[in-house]
DNA sequence: CGGGGGGTTTGATCCATGTCAACCGCAGCG
DNA sequence: CGCTGCGGTTGACATGGATCAAACCCCCCG
């Protein structure tokens, strides 16, 4: 988990991994630390990875020991059943955390695999305690970080308890369109990373439904569709359609 | 909500909240705790609350201070969407935390609501964090804690994205159960605190979904039902259901 | 002891979404 | 450059659970 041993022996400079340069700093671990304490961070953090499309950073199961932060790129995160049913429990981008739910057992409770060619940080956890238990404003922001996961996951489980398919969708693709704008990419144009499938198992659907909802959707307006890319045409509209509550 | 009027006048002992004396400690936040880490953690929960029947502990909106443990009891929480849909996203009992969702707003993201006559222990947030910061036990349990609620709504997702109606009913009894068990009652028998709508609420299904359900577990004699008395028969049988899918 | 009301059960019907199937279209590859 | 195959779209039909409605049961209260 060192450096490769090609860029050893060449002495290839080798980019630091380093938060304080990083230009995700404000949406991920770091915020709202002072320079010093950043300094202190980017000790702990030396070692990241890339991680191919397609490929798992971790699986359900594997022994825990560090959390992720990604870096650039995209991931899903699922869950499997014995019986083989499986659910999309959460789609990550750049500057989010992976890996938070293992802390319980010690184990991974799910696969998280890139959606993209990406990259990630590992975070060594138990230096992470460590750390946090030394500087209060990291500590603080972690739990933070947890507590929002945990908000998040009460508006999935609200999205799939009481909305209907063209609800949920619209709900999700106000979502990605946020978290881009974020980002600071556009947020009424960009590409879905992953199949008509994956969102259908996020969001309780089946891919058909799914498909049908994004037509429905650009025969009112709403959205341009052309395969995985989205232009969002009508915000206000997306918003009233999840709120609609007919029936 | 320091003690009552009454009580300091008369001088009657109160009994002092303390987390060493109290036998959830083993399901709660002081697991693994050292008699004297333990006295250090007593001192900081110093007020207990009883909460009636129907009342909200606290309500989404209201600035967050503490987190709650549930000392007896029963509570459930829900969420409320602008147009007026709500969904009970967890059912809590004794030895159970309440409020970790408030963490990332210091605001309150949902209603807590007690389901029977209730005590909880208030644990001052701010002063949890710095004594998290001295004790490691505390901060990594503390930490355990916040990622198996993760995990928890995971399964709910789980539940609510690939289940059918019987299955999760299934599911939901198991849950009880285990809960129940862990707490030294029968694992076969109990009152359910909560009416077939907040069931059918957490589970995403309309109340007379959940009454039929109940019907056909009793009919295939899996359980007895009275009112909210329940009685399980069949644990094997309840579990095949949950992993039966047939279509 | 006789209402009254909230919670529950059960039946009849409807509808949103699942299922099954055919076809399309773009991307990757020989 | 034309297969080949995966992902996506669309249509026809099936069905699980929602909806609407009625009746029931138990508990509380007068």
């Amino acid at each position: 988990m060192s450096l490769s041993p090609v860029a050893k022996e060449l002495s290839i400079p080798v980019i630091k991994t380093a938060c304080s340069n990083c230009n995700l700093r404000e949406l991920c671990l770091p915020f709202g630390l002072s320079e010093e304490e950043m300094a202190r961070l980017d000790e702990l953090i030396n070692v990241r990875k890339r991680v191919k499309r397609g490929e798992h950073l971790y699986r359900a199961g594997q022994p825990f020991e560090s959390i992720f932060a990604i870096r650039s790129g995209f991931f899903k995160t699922d869950v499997l059943l014995e019986d083989g049913r499986d659910q999309v429990t959460g789609f990550q981008m750049a500057g989010e955390l992976l890996g938070l739910d293992g802390i319980s057992t010690e184990h991974h409770s799910c696969n998280a695999v890139a959606l993209e060619d990406s990259e990630v940080c590992y975070i060594p956890f138990s230096r992470l305690e460590q750390l946090s238990r030394e500087i209060q404003a990291l500590q603080h922001h972690f739990h933070k970080v947890m507590s929002r996961e945990i908000v998040r996951d009460h508006g999935v489980m609200m999205l799939l308890g009481t909305m209907r398919a063209e609800e949920r969708l619209a709900a999700f693709l106000l979502n990605l369109s946020q978290r881009f704008t974020a980002r600071g990419f556009s947020h009424s144009e960009f590409n879905l990373r992953m199949t008509r499938e994956e969102i259908g198992s996020y969001l309780g659907l089946k891919l058909e439904t799914v498909s049908r909802a994004f037509s429905r959707f650009q025969e009112e307006g709403l959205i341009a569709v052309q395969q995985k890319h989205i232009r969002i045409l009508d915000i206000p509209g997306l918003k009233q359609i999840m709120s609609h509550h007919s029936h």
